[in-house]
DNA sequence: ACTATATTCACCACATTAGGGGATAGCCGT
DNA sequence: ACGGCTATCCCCTAATGTGGTGAATATAGT
């Protein structure tokens, strides 16, 4: 049995070379194409898809709206977003919205057919820089949950004062002067951390402290 | 120049196999076999690869626990575990450890080639069953932790790209790099984004940004 | 007693960031 | 058409941070 294929998209060359990519696999059945998410519901109701192909930036309502919307109503319904953006903030929205999958336009062609295969075998394809972000979505939000993990770097306890002075904005002199030692030892101790925490600057010092507090 | 692959698998038949199938391929460069992950950080430290492929159920020291290990001494070390669990405990562990990918040995010999390349590439490969719990566990925790509106600070969308970057760690010249943009040009939106968030130092910056959740 | 670690301090050379100017061009809204 | 905002670029000087090397105390552990 054909796997039925609905398209969003507002660009029409893009669902016309979509439309035409499928055409070519006896495998898909291309049931309906739509430029814009306004009836999104009605469509999927009607032309009963299997898959839904989602862009997100589009006219009226946004296609991660409508991944929310459709996954409300439909929650059988595979949706693969297919688009040119990979900021962190989309791409986990989508993902929270309930998208099966999540590839770049970019490289489209010759991946999608098979995208579209894996999703009804249970599987999630990803572009690979977007399956990478997803990893890193997760691992954040497992850091911030387990709240124990403040991992010691096995910081000393003077280490952990200045470290801490560097997190509330400190430079390294009034640091010297709060700590009651000398700019060069405030500089030791600095060098040490780098090592520690494996960072090369301040302001990684300070993302890493705050993030995994350490502080 | 070839990648440097080290193994972790207490299997001698797989590890066996692992080695005839990379060696087949001039890209890759097998570097250490070992059989357990007791001594992993010395193991990774002599033998310098690009990519570890480790197993998870191992005598001794969990593979997990290795992958927290190595991940936190060597960063730069892609982690690929290869296993033949898909429970949601153990793959969602792993991610937070710090892998960068996770494969089913179910289907290794095809894919495994493939995965090491794409993890050199910035990506992170998955088994499809694997990247679609990654989804799902992604979405629970999406809904549990909303993120906050957190005040606004009226930065406008090119500010936030500087911020991001200098939360990440980049310096002015590398933003200037990544963006396009020039090095004078970085300087002017961060002495806005001084101004806005009132502060006068990256440090200041990057833990006001972390905290308030602007990033 | 010997070793390891923490803490302290110093010097040099170089790189980067901070703070003060000012300038051009495009876009948006009234 | 004007002012306001964004984004881009440039110059200069002073301040601060980075990297490498070295070393003196003290304190604790084996």
């Amino acid at each position: 049995m054909s796997i039925r294929v609905a398209i969003f998209d507002d660009n029409k060359n893009i669902r016309n070379s979509v439309i035409m990519l499928l055409n070519t696999d006896p495998d898909f059945e291309v049931v309906g194409t739509f430029s814009d998410a306004k009836h999104c519901v009605d469509n999927v109701f009607t032309s009963r898809p299997d898959v839904v192909l989602m862009d997100i930036e589009m006219p009226g309502i946004n296609g991660i709206e409508a991944v929310r919307i459709l996954t409300r109503e439909f929650p059988h319904v595979q949706i693969l977003i297919q688009t040119v953006f990979e900021d962190d903030e989309r791409v986990f929205d989508s993902i929270c919205a309930g998208a099966a999958g999540y590839i770049l336009k970019n490289q489209l062609n010759s991946s999608l057919t098979d995208a579209i295969k894996e999703l009804k075998t249970g599987g999630s394809p990803m572009s690979p820089s977007i399956a990478r972000k997803v990893l890193q979505l997760l691992q954040n939000s497992g850091e911030k949950s387990r709240r124990k993990p403040s991992e010691e770097y096995n910081l000393t306890p003077r280490e952990k004062e200045v470290l801490s002075a560097i997190v509330n904005g400190l430079s390294y002199k009034m640091i010297a002067y709060e700590l009651n030692i000398s700019y060069e030892t405030v500089r030791s101790h600095i060098k040490k951390i780098y090592e520690k925490l494996h960072v090369a600057s301040l302001t990684e010092v300070v993302a890493k402290a705050i993030n995994q507090n350490i502080v």
